[in-house]
DNA sequence: CGCATTTTTGATCAAGTTCAATATCAGTGG
DNA sequence: CCACTGATATTGAACTTGATCAAAAATGCG
C-alpha cells in the first residue's frame, strides 16, 4: 500500500478517493530486496519505476577507482527515476541501505494514471521538482558547508521529510544508515564522520544511538546548519487544485 | 534565434522544419541583460521560462553569512527552470555570468508548443533528464573528486556541452569565467582554484590564457579526471523519434 | 558464545583555506 | 598613445580541516 506516498503527495494537494484507488492499484506488484543490495545498476536499461514502499535506499556512483558518492537517499513514498524511460541507459545505480518493499509500477500503468488523474500528475510534477530542488540543495552543502554543517543540514532535512509522511516519533526517527554510509553521503571519511556525529552530540543537537536519531531543539540544529525548508516547498503549495469535499472518500 | 536549442535538441532526435519554426516563434521575445545581473532572485514568483541565447548564466544559492555555491552553469540553448510553474517561489537565483541575451517564454505558449510537437515534447524531456544527469554528476564531483579532478571533469563536461552546439574550435572553447567564479562552482577558495589550474597548466593538460581555454588532449584529460560522458545521454538516443526526411525543411 | 561489522580513539599526513602582498590585465579618460 | 584605476591572477606563509592508517572497543546477530 502506497501509503506514504499518498501522505508525501498530500502535502501539496488534497487527492480524491479516486485518486487514491488509483495509486493503490498503480503499486500492487511488489518486491522485497535485502539490505545493501542493488536495485537498479548503471549500465542496466530502466525498465519499471520503482516506489519504495517500506526501507531506505540511495541512488550511487562508484568511481572508476572505487570511491562510491552516494547521491540521492529514498525514503519510502519515494520514487526512483520516475521519467528516465526517455533514457536508454541508467548512468547511476540504485541500491538498497536497509531491507526494502518496493512496488514496481509499469510505464504505461504510470501514463495512464496521470492522464486519468490530472490532480495525481500535477502532485508529481511537484514531487519532481522538490527532488531536483534536494539534489541542488545537496550540492551547496558538499561545496560550501563543512562538516559539521552539512550533517547537521542532512538530519533536518530528513527529518521534514520523514515528519511529511509520519516516519517521526514526536523529535526522533530511525536512520538506518551506518556512519559510513553518511559518510558516504557527506563526501567525509567514516573517521570524520564518527568525529562529526560526536561534536553535534557534544554540544546537545543530536541524540543518537544505534539507528535511532533525536533531535532535542530542532530550530537549534537548523540555526546550527544554516537550514532553510523553503526548498522542500511544503507549504499546501497545491492547495489550489485540492480534491473537493464530496471526492475526498 | 534558438539556434543553440535546436542543435542540442537535435542531439537527441532530429526536428522537422515545423518542430524549428515552433521553436523559433515561442523564441521571439528577446530581453538583454549585462554581466553579473540576476535574472531572477530567490523568493520571487517563477513567470516566464528563460532561454539563454548568448552568453552564459548560472543557477547559485548565497547562504546567511555570504558564502555562494554555483548551482549549475548555464551556456547558450539552456532553459532555466522549464516546470517551476509548479512551485509558489524560486529557492534559488540565476545571474548572469557574461552579457546574456534571453528569450522569455511565456508558460501558455511552452504548454501549446510541447502539445502541438509531440518530438519538442520528447526532446525537452531527454533535456530535463541530462541536466538532473548533470546535477548528480556535479554531487559526485564535490562529495569525492579531489580539486584537479574536479576542474579538469568541469572542463570536460562543459567542452562536451560546447562541442554540442557548435560553440567549439577545435579543441579549444570560450570561458567567460573569472577564476574566483570557477571557485564558486566548483567549491574551491579563488586561491586554491588558481593552484589547480596552474596544476593542469603544468601538466600539459589545459592552455587557458584570458577567457580563452584549449584542451591539447581531450583523452588524457578525461582519463585524469575520470570523466566518463555517459550522463550527458549524447548517442542520439532519441533516433527513433526523428522527423521523417519528407518534413525537414 | 563467537564472529563480523560498526564505532571509537590516537597519531600522522595531505589538501585546501586564509591572509596578505604583488603582479598583470582590461578598460577609461585625457 | 599613455597613465590611471579596478578587477583579476599569482605568489608565499601560516593555519585548519579533514584524510589516512592502525588499532581497540563496542555492538549486533546467528
Amino acid at each position: 500500500m502506497p501509503h506514504h506516498l499518498i501522505r508525501k503527495l498530500e502535502q501539496f494537494t488534497e487527492l480524491s478517493g479516486s485518486d487514491k484507488r488509483a495509486l493503490k492499484s498503480a503499486a500492487s506488484t511488489q518486491r522485497r530486496f535485502g539490505a545493501r543490495t542493488d536495485i537498479i545498476s548503471e549500465g542496466d536499461a530502466p525498465l519499471h519505476v520503482n516506489l519504495i514502499l517500506e526501507g531506505w535506499a540511495c541512488r550511487y556512483k562508484q568511481l572508476n577507482d572505487g570511491r562510491r558518492q552516494i547521491i540521492s537517499l529514498f525514503v519510502p513514498g519515494d520514487m526512483c527515476d520516475e521519467h528516465v524511460d526517455a533514457l536508454r541507459e541508467m548512468d547511476h545505480s540504485v541500491a538498497t541501505l536497509s531491507p526494502v518493499n518496493v512496488a514496481e509500477i509499469a510505464r504505461p500503468m504510470l501514463s495512464q494514471m496521470i492522464e486519468e488523474h490530472p490532480r495525481i500528475r500535477k502532485a508529481l510534477c511537484w514531487n519532481v521538482l522538490v527532488t531536483a530542488a534536494i539534489q541542488r540543495e545537496w550540492t551547496v552543502s558538499l561545496g560550501q558547508r563543512t562538516a559539521t554543517e552539512r550533517l547537521g543540514h542532512l538530519l533536518c532535512e530528513l527529518f521534514v521529510r520523514l515528519r511529511g509522511i509520519g516516519l517521526t516519533q514526536g523529535n526522533s526517527y530511525a536512520l538506518p544508515l551506518t556512519q559510513g554510509e553518511l559518510g558516504e553521503v557527506l563526501g567525509l571519511s567514516n573517521v570524520h564522520t564518527n568525529r562529526t556525529v560526536q561534536e553535534l552530540r557534544r554540544t546537545g543537537l543530536i541524540v543518537l544511538k544505534g539507528k535511532y536519531l533525536e533531535i532535542p531543539n530542532l530550530a537549534a540544529l537548523q540555526a546550527a546548519s544554516l537550514f532553510n525548508p523553503n526548498y522542500l516547498h511544503l507549504d499546501h503549495e497545491g492547495r489550489d487544485f485540492d480534491a473537493p469535499e464530496s471526492e475526498l472518500s
